[in-house]
DNA sequence: AACAACAATATTGTTGACAATCCTGTAGCG
DNA sequence: CGCTACAGGATTGTCAACAATATTGTTGTT
């Protein structure tokens, strides 16, 4: 009976492992932003030895996840409002470009299975379910960037993604941008299946930016009610 | 006297600037891809201890410069046509954004050191200088990178050009590319001064294009030689 | 009670030694 | 001559102990 999660329990967890999973902690809000992270608790909490934790650490500051002070250790890196709107001014762009080679290049197959993830988020739509919109919404946007034949690209969207993994849901909490986002990917679907680079690209961005509006809205808010609050 | 050109040196170098200093070695083509970097030999050139070398390696494999293999070590990571062709694209979209960014938010005094650098470029390729041209060619989309305020796409662009430093420079030993990439810069210049970010977004993003072909070119080139030699 | 100086604890940085693995050169064999 | 098996050295992975620093708690003074 294994003890962990992890494949080889003998040896415990790999660095990559562990940075995996502060990583997961980090973007399912169950490690905030500005809290510390100390090495022995990771390392009681993974069963990794201190040393894995440390190059684990590390890696995750090189991604920018984490900030390391001299003798203070790492903590969760906080993205400022202006950090958050040029990461999705990045990946708008990025993802506009993926969308236009996901026109060019991909095949049958993955045009249908777009499809068919469409489909299945206006029914997200309909009943009104944020959690299930917010996944497929995730795949929607792997599917292409993954058919764009673009890894590169990928990669570096993906890194863009992870401080903000959890903004990309936020916003579906609110039925208005479930409709909005949903118009957005149905304009993009229509321009890639009439072959149009070019509008799929631009549609694409339009639709990352907006999302961007959206959410400087909702920030914008908060900050109204931590004045009263 | 100092030993090194390290700044603390009575506490050796830190692993930031091992990493830099490595860094460099890359971009200067001192160590060429699939060269392995011992643990050791960087040890005695740099003066820090093994721990903080690791350390160093770590930060450069997630910058994706450098591969590591178990109980192999590090080497420098060598980039496939392919990868260079989406590294391109990627830099495309992305100088293209800040390019945009530049002619809607830059200072008047970054206006006027943009056209500064372009006139001393046109000297170069009427002198025909190629390393005058590749360096200034650098400062020149620096310079745009910085004045579009968008510090976190200037990131991720200056590791997506680390890889490929050299390439940047190679292309500009051809008198052609000289004067075409000269013209290039000059669209983008009157875009920039007519207050269109549009068009200079798509200038720029031709303009890096371009330099893929070029490199395209000269790469069958080489492969040509490759099956004569 | 508020504050400053100091001691105790917790946490991180660094080093060195040892184990595990790979690479290289050599000898033996067909 | 070509090939495999095997040692020896080289290189990396891992760990535990120690040093340096920050944080917390305590005490004494005003």
């Amino acid at each position: 009976m294994p003890k962990s999660v992890y494949t080889n329990s003998q040896k415990g967890p790999s660095a990559a492992e562990i940075a995996d999973w502060i990583r997961n902690q980090i973007r399912c809000r169950r490690f905030v932003p500005g809290q510390r992270l100390v090495e022995f608790d990771v390392t009681r909490r993974t069963g990794g030895s201190r040393f894995k934790v440390r190059e684990a650490l590390q890696r995750l500051q090189a991604e920018g996840l984490v900030d390391i002070e001299e003798f203070r250790g790492a903590s969760v890196r906080n993205a400022s409002m202006d950090e958050v709107r040029q990461l999705y001014r990045a990946r708008a762009a990025l993802e506009g470009l993926c969308a236009a080679d996901f026109t060019r290049k991909a095949s049958r197959e993955q045009r249908a299975k777009l499809l068919k993830i469409a489909e299945a988020m206006e029914n997200s739509v309909d009943k009104g379910a944020p959690e299930s919109f917010g996944s497929l919404n995730a795949q929607w946007h792997g599917l292409i960037m993954d058919g764009s034949g673009n890894p590169v690209i990928q990669g570096v969207v993906q890194r863009l993604n992870t401080p903000i993994h959890h903004l990309l849901f936020e916003t579906f909490y609110r039925a208005e941008r479930l409709r909005s986002a949903a118009a957005d990917h149905k304009t993009i679907l229509e321009a890639i299946m009439d072959n149009d680079p070019a509008a799929a690209e631009t549609a694409m961005r339009q639709h990352v930016e907006a999302g961007l509006k959206f959410l400087s809205r909702l920030d914008s808010d908060v900050h109204f009610e931590d004045q009263i609050g």
